[in-house]
RNA sequence: CCGGGCGUAGCGCAGUUUGGUAGCGCACCUGCUUUGGGAGCAGGGGGCCGCAGGUUCGAAUCCUGUCGCCCGGACCA
């Protein structure tokens, strides 16, 4: 017995001794991703890509459901209209790839890999918006993108990323803010009703917002190892870009006006963030409402007869309720599938050997808590159904209270450094707003600003930085 | 990009100091026995040692360059 629990223990790093380390292995090891020869660059396996396609679903409806259409726009960008926004290209140009040649030609202009597509998105707009009839523009691209990270991992940070990223245009400055404002709640509500990864919500300072906007608003979640991962942010442009690009229209006074502008993203990344918020020493545990398998079926003693009918007769029954299931009929034992399926995070697990077949149950093993339950087939549906909701549930209270028992409360510099480096997590303070603080909390508590929270509290009237009138409250981490 | 570590079979490693024709465990294939927590026995297949040069009668081993991976820093979704 104990031989065996170590075995299981061997298979990949403790979370405890090294957290990147056991990150890695779970990305391999649950078949999620794979090394490509280019650096940076990672293949999605189907079970890794499964898990994108149910984040897809869940938001290419939300979006429609809010009167975005899907679009697609071209992957290359001339490097004129690149310049075009001068704070966007300073944003971008370090990590921009290049097409210099095609074939045996040099080209006249070369042309960048898209890092992200304001800049195409302006000039079509330009194109298409005359009146104020045309706005506003909601629009979407699913696609990927390239940005040549010095450091690279995966999910965290790709070289080529898959992403969503919407880009809209408003008449008026209020339309627009309150629009940024929508999809930032969107990707709360991914975050935290299928991701079951609770946030912090705010906007960025300045010194961390997007290349080019006016305002960056940002959803902040806590790691396993307390760490911040960002997850999806919205951006507010004004009118930057519309004048940079030249979009104008004609407004209902027939005067000439700019339009207002946002944009919005999330990435592949958020996988990341859903490995190092559930997972553990068993491996990955996946919210069962974006599992691609949520419920593993695994025949025991599968060679005895009537066994393996039995369970491949419950598959039928499954889907027609609308869990996702799948049977392992391999020849493996049944102990390496177990361990298999939860290397996997597959949320539950339902054995069915001969002994069951004869009391007409079957055994339920739930991923997150380890616990067993025998459940009369009769009831199979109707019980898989509630033990997921409670898997999704429970979950998103563990992340909750890791997120809640590691959010502090600092008055000084001093006080801040102390508690990230005995506890981690967040650390609030109240700040004047100049970036001279940023940079001292960066070098001497090792924290970068993660958000100005919307829920602002008073925790003092200086800033725990310099000591002049404080004006926000910041959340303060160590960002992956 | 800077500092450190590492590239030998799909994975994990030994062999490199002292050059002499490549090995172990797991995985894989075949057969039999097994099957409620990573099964057992027997047999079998697979690697020009990251890549490119160089030194040498001879290079996984020595030299130069280069690429990649991991960790830490700086940069970033």
């Amino acid at each position: 017995m104990a031989k065996d629990k170590k075995k299981q223990v061997e298979q990949i790093t403790d979370m405890e001794q090294d957290f990147a380390q056991w990150y890695t292995d779970v990305c391999k090891k649950a078949e999620l991703i794979d090394y490509s020869s280019v650096k940076g660059l990672f293949t999605l396996r189907p079970y890794g890509y499964a898990i994108w396609e149910n984040i897809q679903a869940i938001l290419d409806g939300m979006f429609k459901d809010t009167g975005h259409e899907n679009l697609y726009l071209p992957m290359l960008i001339p490097e004129s209209l690149l310049q075009k926004e001068k704070d966007h290209v300073e944003g971008f140009a370090p990590e921009c790839a290049w097409v210099t040649v095609c074939g045996e030609e040099t080209l006249e202009e070369r042309l960048c890999i898209r890092p992200t597509s304001e800049t195409l998105f302006c000039e079509h707009f330009a194109d298409i918006i005359h009146s104020w009839r045309d706005l506003p523009k909601l629009y979407n691209q699913w696609c990927s993108v390239l940005r040549w990270e010095k450091t690279t991992r995966p999910f965290l940070r790709h070289r080529e990323f898959l992403w969503q990223e919407g880009h809209t245009m408003h008449e008026t400055k209020e339309e627009a803010i309150e629009e940024t404002e929508r999809m930032h709640e969107i990707y709360a509500r991914l975050c935290e009703d299928y991701l079951a990864m609770p946030v912090v919500k705010g906007k960025k300072t300045e010194k961390e917002k997007f290349s080019g906007a006016e305002a960056t608003y940002t959803i902040e979640c806590m790691m396993h190892d307390k760490k911040a991962l960002q997850n999806g942010t919205s951006h507010y442009f004004g009118d930057g870009f519309a004048r940079a690009f030249d979009i104008s229209f004609t407004d209902r006074e027939n005067k000439q006006a700019y339009p207002f502008q946002t944009s919005w993203g999330i990435t592949t990344r958020t996988i990341g963030g859903i490995i190092m918020t559930h997972g553990d020493n068993n491996g990955l545990i996946l919210p069962p409402r974006i599992a691609p398998i949520q419920v593993i079926v695994i025949p025991v003693a599968q060679h005895k007869e009537g066994v393996l009918e039995a369970a491949q007769a419950l598959l039928p029954r499954l889907k027609e309720a609308g869990i996702r299931a799948r049977i392992d009929v391999s020849d493996q034992s049944p102990g390496w599938k177990f361990a298999e399926y939860e290397m996997k995070g597959v949320p539950l697990r339902l054995e069915l050997g001969p002994k069951d077949i004869e009391k007409e149950q079957c055994v339920l093993v739930r991923r997150d808590t380890g616990e067993k339950r025998f459940t009369p087939l009769a009831e199979l549906e109707d019980s898989i159904a509630a033990l997921l909701e409670d898997i999704q549930a429970n979950l998103f209270q563990r992340a909750k209270e890791n997120l809640e028992e590691h959010s502090f409360t600092a008055r000084s510099l001093e006080e801040a450094r102390a508690i990230q480096e005995a506890r981690g997590g967040f650390v609030k303070t109240m700040w004047c707003g100049e970036e001279a603080c940023e940079l001292k909390m960066k070098e001497e508590a090792g924290m970068s600003s993660r958000c100005m929270p919307f829920e602002q509290e008073t925790l003092d009237t200086r800033c725990a930085i310099c000591g002049a009138p404080a004006k926000h409250m910041v959340y303060w981490g160590v960002a992956y």
